[in-house]
RNA sequence: GCCAGUGUAGCUCAAUGGUAGAGCAAUUCACUCGUAAUGAAUAGGUUGAGAGUUCGAUUCUCUCCACUGGCUCCA
């Protein structure tokens, strides 16, 4: 009988691995005919133990609530979504079924054209299968047995993995009539599924492999508990609220428009924001002691063959024609940089060299990726490139990092995940260069000591790079900053310095970006804020409203101070009442509403409150700047 | 690009094989007003575009465009 080790309260037991019968539960369910956890072994990995009641194991339980428990409930929520969609649609083919990480979905291949209507149909069952409590019932077949089973019905997909796996031994799952190919683990039967709902379907590559065949993908979500399922409902519905489109339409800020689609029209609040933002990235690059620059748009395609865009980024780019010579539009500028720092000798002693630009870039974008600012074909990269030594590396590296925390913590991403990307299967430069460069970047980021993650391949084709996630206000992350290591492009540009022994040098070119694109990070600003931007950000920072004519020319006497100062002041001259005007102050997301009336102009005061709150401070006329201006100066 | 869905007034949404309505917004008038919507009136649409079926299409069919959710990709 095969064994399997497995360490349980620092205990490690020798247990039965062929286990036909999988029972999953949480410490109160004491009626459960066995006890079995999912647990983890030596190596981390889950694995499955079994014990009859009366067994003196002791064992840690894992709640259906945790996140291993998740996973297995949610996996076995969706074999039953493929057992109820196959007795609905018997000529239905399963692919694969896995948990996400907050749900499950399965890909169906079917006659039948899944759509939402459909959910109910198929939700409810799946609820008949969790109320006659079906078991999972597993075994474990040789492969080849498995490979016959499948074929004879008809399931081709699971043959192909099976024609994968080396294992002379594969596990199958058993519900109701519904035979998958799978790992495991399982709740020990559709019951403990107590809260689920189907999502979205969606197509889906086989393999993900945009040559496959297009599957159906039907996401849903599955909870231990009723109250769960609602939070993240509730999530969900929290994370429309604040999509940065509909809230971009309510203050106005910017537009699509179909004669330019994925191309953003920014309006006059948006630019506010836009050069707000812009002005702030030029004093911090500026202290930093970055130089700006400014290359253009179109550039002759012979450089970019040069560069080796021609070669791997392509299938991305515009093309036109001046003259009847080729030209192309850039998606990146570094290639532009580059004829910069080749126009004119270097010294080592200008190294590290660092050169900023916001550039303006186009990259074509498939129509179905585009996704209000999120995912545009023209956007605004806050790029620099830095010129070093190979020695300067490091500390250049760290000098980014650091920068880049100060940004994100100015606007508010306290939270910041790094990761480190290595080297691509495309791609240009010799082993060497990768793994010098490579090894540069992780010891930067050891040095200071910062955690990060490696993701394997996913490296730009010209060098391995470093990149940044921000967390927002509801958890979700996005990668804004990247540092690239490039030892490529400084030899195809044959860019040098001279060093001190007064030979020919090539320097090492670090390319970075902390906002990433200045349009999608704003996006993400107004979704991390809901649109209520902190007061240095906001686009209209104060409204004034006048209880009645009486009230307008103080009122206009303070407008015209505070602009003075640099603020951005409105008055809402409008009949409405003052309720309407606070009313529509809020909507419009403005940071300050100020009340004038009688009370006001005989203290020569104005009543100042935030928007969104509801109590009022007095301050007089003449303290009023001081005021706005200590709030500004906290950024946040 | 692929799969599915959607497209009606500035916004949110109704309705119908016999050329369309509501609320909010807008405009005008009255009210001169104190903390999340004062009242009245007016105006606003070749129902995304094109073609087909039909006596008649906004409705049914097809093509295109755009958008939405995914796949893939990525800042």
């Amino acid at each position: 009988m095969e064994k399997i080790n497995i360490i349980v309260n620092n205990k490690t037991y020798s247990v039965d691995k062929n286990i036909t019968l999988l029972k999953f539960i949480e410490t109160n369910m004491p009626n459960a005919k066995y006890n079995i956890v999912a647990a983890r072994d030596v190596d981390g990995n889950i694995i499955e133990l079994f014990t009859p009641i009366g067994n003196d194991l002791k064992i840690e339980w894992i709640s259906v609530n945790s996140e291993d428990g998740l996973r297995i409930l949610r996996h076995s929520a969706s074999h039953i979504m493929a057992t109820a969609v196959r007795r609905l649609f018997p000529n239905t083919k399963v692919a694969i079924g896995p948990s996400t990480e907050d749900g499950f979905y399965y890909d169906f291949d079917s006659p039948e054209r899944f759509n939402e209507e459909d959910f109910e149909k198929i939700e409810k069952e799946m609820q008949k299968i969790i109320d006659t409590d079906i078991p999972f019932i597993k075994s474990y077949i040789l492969r080849p047995n498995a490979i016959e089973k499948f074929k004879n019905q008809g399931e081709f997909y699971k043959v192909e993995l099976l024609e994968e796996i080396t294992d002379e031994k594969v596990s199958i799952y058993q519900t109701d009539d519904f035979i998958d190919l799978c790992k495991g683990l399982h709740v020990p039967s559709s019951s403990y599924i107590k809260a689920f709902k189907l999502l979205r379907v969606a197509g889906a590559y086989w393999r993900g492999d945009e040559k496959n065949k297009m599957l159906q993908r039907i996401y849903g979500t599955a909870f231990g508990d009723n109250k769960s399922l609602k939070e993240y409902l509730n999530k969900i519905q929290e994370a429309i609220e604040r999509d940065h489109r509909k809230i971009g339409r309510e203050m106005d800020l910017f537009g699509f428009y179909p004669e330019g689609p994925g191309f953003p029209f920014w309006k006059p609040n948006g630019m506010i924001l836009y050069n707000t933002i812009v002005e702030y990235w030029k004093e911090i690059h500026t202290k930093n002691g970055y130089l700006e620059v400014k290359t253009p748009i179109i550039l002759n395609e012979e450089l970019w063959h040069r560069s080796g865009h021609w070669d791997n980024y392509r299938e991305n780019m515009y093309f036109t024609e001046i003259d009847g010579a080729k030209y192309a539009v850039k998606p990146m500028n570094c290639p532009g940089g580059l004829l910069i720092y080749r126009d004119g000798i270097h010294s080592y002693k200008e190294l590290p060299l660092k050169i900023a630009e916001l550039g303006l870039v186009h990259r074509h974008e498939k129509s179905g990726v585009l996704h209000g600012l999120f995912r545009v074909r023209q956007f605004t990269q806050d790029d620099a490139h830095i010129y070093c030594t190979e020695e300067q590396v490091k500390d250049e590296v760290k000098n980014v990092i650091r920068l880049v925390k100060e940004i994100y913590d100015d606007f508010g991403f306290t939270d910041v995940n790094i990761e480190l990307s290595t080297r691509p299967a495309k791609s240009i430069g010799s082993d060497e260069m990768w793994n010098l460069a490579e090894n540069s970047l992780k010891q930067s980021l050891d040095e200071l000591g910062i955690s990060f993650k490696i993701n394997p391949g996913d490296g730009a084709f010209y060098g391995p790079k470093i990149d940044f996630h921000i967390k927002d206000a509801i958890g979700r992350t996005w990668q804004c900053g990247t540092i690239q290591c490039d030892f490529s492009m400084p030899e195809r540009f044959d860019i040098s310095y001279i060093g001190q022994d007064g030979q020919r040098h090539r320097p090492v070119m670090l390319h970075r970006a902390i906002l990433g694109s200045i349009e999608r990070f704003i996006g993400i600003l107004i979704e991390h804020y809901k649109g209520k931007f902190p007061l240095w950000l906001a686009p209209e920072q104060i409204r004034i409203l006048p209880i009645s004519e009486k009230n307008f020319e103080f009122s206009e006497k303070i407008k015209k101070m505070l602009q003075d100062f640099g603020f951005r002041v409105k008055i809402d001259k409008s009949e409405d009442k003052l309720g309407a005007k606070i009313k529509n102050a809020r909507l419009n997301r403005v940071y300050f509403v100020g009340i004038i009336g009688d009370k006001e102009m005989e203290s020569n005061s104005i009543s100042i409150r935030k928007a969104d709150k509801e109590e009022n401070t007095i301050i007089n006329i003449n303290d009023l700047v001081n005021f706005l201006n200590e709030i500004k100066k906290s950024k946040k």
